[in-house]
This record gives C-alpha cells, sequence and structure tokens, in this order.
DNA sequence: CCCCTCACCTGATCGC
DNA sequence: TGCGATCAGGTGAGGG
C-alpha cells in the first residue's frame, strides 16, 4: 500500500488499535525485515519487548509508532501532569509490498516477516503481522530527533531527510515551488523525490500529471509557476480523494490493518489505463518506460511545453 | 551539491 | 502439471 494515502489509511488504523499497548512478545521469521534496524535482531527485539506504544505517526510513506520512555510507563497507568516525550520509535515502512495487519492471537497470515504480540489495558489482546512479499519494506528501532525547520518536530532520524508531505500543514508551498523551479530535471522525477516532496509514488504522479495536463518529462525549469501551482493543487486533490477512498488496491496485495482493499482503482483516470480512451479527450491512455517503471498518459492532453 | 542509474527482493500470475 | 518469463505501488548508495 505504499503510497500516502494507503500509508496514511495503515497509520490511522493502527493508531486506536495501538496506542497504549504493550509488546508482549516478538518474533523475527525474517531477519532482512530488519534491514533499516541498525545491530543485530536480537537488540530490535531486547529493546521493543515490554515498550508500549505513544500513537501512530507518519511523513510521507514512513510511519513510526513512538515509545513511551520506560521511566515513565507507569504514569500511563496514572496519568500525571508531566509525561516526557518519547524518545524512540518504532519505524514502520512498507516498501513496494508491506502490510500491517492486526489479528486476534491465532490468525497467521501468509509471508509475515515480523510479528508482535500486543496487550492494550483496554482492548486485551491483538496481533500484530507485518507482512511483506519483497522485502522492500522493514521495521525498525530508530531515535527521535529534532527536524531542522523552526518547528522542531521530532522524527526518527531515517526519516529526517524526507520533506514535509502535501497534506502536512505545515507544508510549505513557497519553499516547494522554489525549490522545485532550481531543479533542473523532469517533473516526474521531481514529484518522485521524497526530499523535495514526500508521499507521492508512480500512481499519483501519473494521477495528478494528468489531472494537471502535465507531460512527465515536462522540464521543471520551463513549467510557469502556476502551471506548477495548479499542479501542487492537483496532487492535493488526488492524494484526499485517494484516502476518503480508502487507498488504491489492485489485489489482495494492499490493504488496511483490517485486510480490507481500498476502492480508489476504480477512479484512475491514467495509470494502468493504457490502451483505454483518455477521459478528458477520447485519445488512448498510453505507458511508455521512465525511470526502470511506467509512466502512463495522454499524448494529446499532456504535452510538453 | 545535484542528477541519474542501478541494485535490492519475492512470489503471484500467465503463456507455452 | 510444470517451468520460465514477466511484473509490481520504493529507496538509497554510489558514480558522474
Amino acid at each position: 500500500m505504499p503510497e500516502l494515502p494507503e500509508v496514511e489509511v495503515v497509520r490511522a488504523g493502527l493508531e486506536p488499535a495501538v496506542t497504549g499497548a504493550r509488546v508482549a512478545s516478538i518474533e523475527i521469521l525474517d531477519a532482512r525485515s530488519l534491514r533499516r534496524h541498525t545491530g543485530p535482531s536480537e537488540d530490535f527485539t531486547d529493546r521493543l519487548e515490554g515498550a508500549i506504544f505513544a500513537g501512530a505517526s507518519r511523513r510521507g510513506k514512513y510511519m513510526w509508532l513512538p515509545l513511551v520512555p520506560r521511566a515513565s510507563q507507569h504514569s500511563l497507568i496514572e496519568p500525571v501532569e508531566i509525561t516526557p516525550a518519547p524518545t524512540e520509535a518504532l519505524v514502520v515502512h512498507l516498501g513496494m509490498s508491506g502490510q500491517v495487519l492486526l489479528r486476534d492471537r491465532y490468525t497467521d497470515d501468509n509471508l509475515t516477516r515480523i510479528r508482535l504480540e500486543l496487550s492494550h489495558p483496554s482492548h486485551g489482546d491483538l496481533r500484530l503481522n507485518f507482512v511483506d512479499q519483497r522485502i522492500f519494506g522493514s521495521m525498525a528501532l530508530d531515535s527521535l530527533v529534532a527536524t531542522p525547520d523552526v518547528l522542531r518536530e521530532h522524527v526518527p532520524t531515517q526519516v529526517a531527510h524526507i520533506a514535509r508531505d502535501p497534506l502536512d500543514p505545515h507544508f510549505d508551498e513557497a519553499l516547494f515551488l522554489k525549490r522545485l523551479a532550481a531543479r533542473n530535471t523532469g517533473i516526474k522525477r521531481a514529484l518522485l523525490d521524497q526530499s523535495l516532496i514526500s508521499g507521492i509514488g508512480n500512481i499519483y504522479a501519473d494521477e495528478a500529471l494528468w489531472a494537471a495536463r502535465i507531460h512527465y518529462d515536462q522540464p521543471t525549469g520551463a513549467l510557469t509557476r502556476p502551471r506548477a501551482t495548479r499542479l501542487l493543487a492537483e496532487v492535493r486533490a488526488v492524494l484526499i480523494k485517494a484516502l476518503a477512498e480508502g487507498g488504491t488496491s489492485f489485489d489482495a496485495q494492499y490493504v488496511n490493518v483490517n485486510g480490507n482493499s481500498g476502492y480508489f482503482s476504480h477512479s484512475l483516470n491514467a495509470y494502468g489505463q493504457q490502451g483505454k480512451p483518455c477521459p478528458r479527450c477520447g485519445r488512448p491512455i498510453v505507458r511508455e518506460q521512465f525511470m526502470n517503471r511506467g509512466s502512463h498518459f495522454c499524448r494529446f492532453c499532456q504535452k510538453i511545453r
């Protein structure tokens, strides 16, 4: 479920279930899913066991579950006025094929790589299965650091280089447009660069470019400010609409924490629509190889200018 | 510093 | 039924 809407659907599903839950036990079924964790599996397991999750956060396609500091775990049970801020988090990236599934303690899922048994003071026992066919995704324990911008928001160190996503209330539109104009590359490359703007992947890049009538290889330097502004608006619109529809699922591979698919695949105008008529002009949508992946667009509506 | 290519991986599905 | 080819929604290291 890897782009912003799909990750947000997972984050939103996790938040109420895991906040306040304690990690009772951990099973590493495939250590390659810890590729982003510095240190051996035992280090991951030792540090995570007994920890309590304080919430569920996200930036772009990364999400993380901050850990209640050990010294103040007690205060969750009997809240006190001042609780120290978390300094560590369980970072989850879904890669190309990752899923996070919440199950009862007896349910297993095919291709589960990491399993957490959780116990929640009011929701009872819960199993969290991290499933990932290709193992491009990962779980990792990481420390939280303040972002370099003025807001000093805390994010995991491995997320520090990721730009704010366009649904973030603190996304700086003027800064984005300025940095975009300074780039000397094609617009789709820029949209997919998570250090410039995060959360956009191949599907939503193609959809937003189609909506804004911009060719994927349009040079960023020649993209006028009004067209760039329009593109950003279309990016936001498509992400919001996809989120409202539960994300894009082509098959059972992309599902929410309960294993259910989203419906946005029915709303796609360009991605995967090669051979079908462009919903705007009726000419065929084409697919071209670009950056080792497919780019779907309408040759008539989307021309380099 | 910026830009771009490539390696990293598996298993579901399809055609022969 | 079996086997090989094909395909996929992401990321970052490293070279130019």
